[in-house]
DNA sequence: CGCAGTTTGGCAACCGGTTGACAAAATCGT
DNA sequence: ACGATTTTGTCAACCGGTTGCCAAACTGCG
């Protein structure tokens, strides 16, 4: 009519693929209205004629149109993007994380942009600096970053810490003291009195936090313990420790995590130990392939699917909260981890 | 100067949060220039004076400006975000595959959107619908949908499909001939004469393709082979295996993934069949854990990191020429597979 | 039938960049 | 010194939605 009929225009992107997807003007001129109109009919429901509105809608089903998130970025300032910042995509401890996550965003109609910091703060803030501004809330896992660093971007953007407590931000902890104790007591009565916890990094806040709940429950079961490291929370860390837990004359070791306890045991198998003959193992998390071992490995579980649905969770009411929504007190639905007997603990029959 | 300073004006978003993010205006305001030389300055290194683009780079600099994807996606159509669409986040097959398309991507400036079909096609389907408008291009590892869609999307974005082959689409699938064969001649060296392959899901293009190679090179090693399937690709489905082993008589086993692998050493050894002196295992892909077991597990590496990275290399690529730069040759390095022997197989000593 | 009150839909500005066209300024050749 | 050429920066339109404001149309009611 007026200037072009743009039908196959060659103009901008699109090189070579099939023509650019439909937008709510090509809706407002088959549907004979105006865009803004279009607009309203498809996002604020109820605020158009029901004449109009399917009028609307049928063309838009006709047009196969799909909404341009980045248009509607562009005004409202939301992306429905949420980043998830990992230290380490490979560690198994991640992966029930990502997928509770994945869950709570899809259901919540979000987007998961992933970005690994490969264990290294300065990474981390780099990507961190990097997603943030495509995304409306981060979530950070295990993060490496100091918490100034946290307060700050806490500042930003909606922000949740999993596993880890910065005063000021919102954190996704898991309950430690229930499978601890459950482990506290299945190492008592089992007959063990002698008990070693093998630290992870020093700069771990889950690690302390293991370790302070030990300090201060196996007293008062008559148990004596020690904190073996800091170690690296890998295979070779838990490997590592052989000799000093030998040494210590423990005859039960808590892990600072799973992968710690599986190199813990497979080093002991290897020197000549039976386990759990001669020494009882319980690892932590109950990660992936933790009951590949054989024996298959004790371990106190953590709630690592519902940590990353409640992650994404509180990071969307935060959301909410900051758009104008009511600050809805936190679902505080506990998060306990437990402890899963198999066969890494036992009596000593030595 | 004119209507408004703007300093601290209470309009739409940034509700309790910080001052909005700076723009090139208040950029271009700082610097005196126009809004559009500061975008030519801070996109086109050269077009501008270098004495100005200095000044804007500075004021850039004060203002901590970071420059918003969603406004520069709109009128460029590029979002330098690219999606990974996997079957199952929880799949460890998948771990490496995702770490090695993370450092490709951002290594390329590029971010990555995430996101899960719990292997369902349909479930699939529409997520590619609703991450696709909000990327440049597409990975689907080990995707659930028929060729038909997969051509259909190709059509829209750029596509690369792993672990997978369809006509008319960049697929990157391992080279499976070196792994397969390796296993093969181990196996032949060890005496074994009758094996089986445990097959996986009846509609997986990668257990067929496997299955194929099998049946065409272990004849010529005077070994006989059989496929035991279909089945489910996970720990049970290779546990439930277990009589037809049996009966079938063979000395080894090849599995279609290593968690079958697993699930049927398990239960081989809990009905009190030794492994390997009885039977021989050998797995597929070398996932994480696959090294826990007791024997650890024989398999046949994929190099999944490798193939994350290319698929999106190769993405990056068909980004490239559709916006018209030269169709270089997919840089074809093979990936080859390469036997791991471990603990899993031996000699038959029973 | 007339008037207040409510729907309904259009207009236009805006979000924050990008880019083609063009004019002013600087550079060059002779 | 002057016209031709190149460099540099401005203008304005555009990407595809959203939304405040307003007027037209419709409703209800006395």
């Amino acid at each position: 009519m007026s200037t072009e009929e743009n039908g196959e225009s060659v103009t901008a992107r699109g090189t070579r693929r099939g023509k650019s997807p439909a937008t709510i003007y090509d809706i407002a001129k088959l549907a004979g209205v105006n865009p803004s109109t279009v607009s309203r009919a498809l996002s604020k429901p109820g605020r158009i004629n029901v004449k109009t509105e399917e009028r609307i809608h049928a063309a838009a089903k006709e047009l196969n149109y799909r909404l341009n998130p980045m248009a509607r970025a562009l005004p409202t300032g939301r992306t429905n993007t949420l980043g998830l910042l990992l230290a380490d995509i490979t560690n198994p401890m991640f992966f029930n994380v990502v997928r509770g996550a994945e869950r709570a965003a899809s259901l919540g109609g979000y987007t998961l942009i992933l970005a690994e910091s490969q264990e290294s703060g300065e990474r981390e803030a780099e990507a961190a600096e990097r997603i943030l501004p495509s995304v409306d809330g981060l979530v950070l896992v295990t993060t490496r970053l100091v918490d100034q660093e946290i307060l700050e971007l806490a500042e930003r953007k909606p922000l949740v810490v999993i596993n880890r407590e910065v005063d000021g931000v919102d954190g996704i902890v898991p309950d430690l003291e229930p499978g601890i104790n459950q482990a506290l007591t299945h190492l008592a009565e089992l007959g063990h009195t002698r008990v070693a916890f093998l630290s992870g990094p020093a700069n771990s806040w889950m690690s302390c936090a293991r370790w302070e709940i030990l300090l201060a429950n196996a007293p008062e079961r008559g148990m004596s313990i020690v904190e073996i490291g800091p170690g690296s929370p890998t295979l070779d860390g838990g490997r590592d420790t052989l000799s000093r837990v030998v040494a210590s004359g423990v005859t039960a070791v808590l892990a600072y995590n799973d992968l710690m306890a599986i190199g813990l045991m497979r080093a002991a198998q290897e020197s000549g130990l039976t386990v759990p003959g001669q020494l009882s193992i319980v690892g932590f998390d109950d990660i992936f392939g933790s009951d590949f071992t054989s024996p298959q490995l004790s371990t106190i579980r953590t709630p690592l699917g519902l940590i990353g649905e409640r992650a994404i969770r509180r990071t969307l009411e935060l959301i909410d909260e900051d758009s104008g929504g009511v600050p809805r007190g936190i679902s505080n639905v506990p998060l306990p981890t437990e402890l899963v007997v198999r066969g890494s603990t036992g009596r000593i029959t030595d």
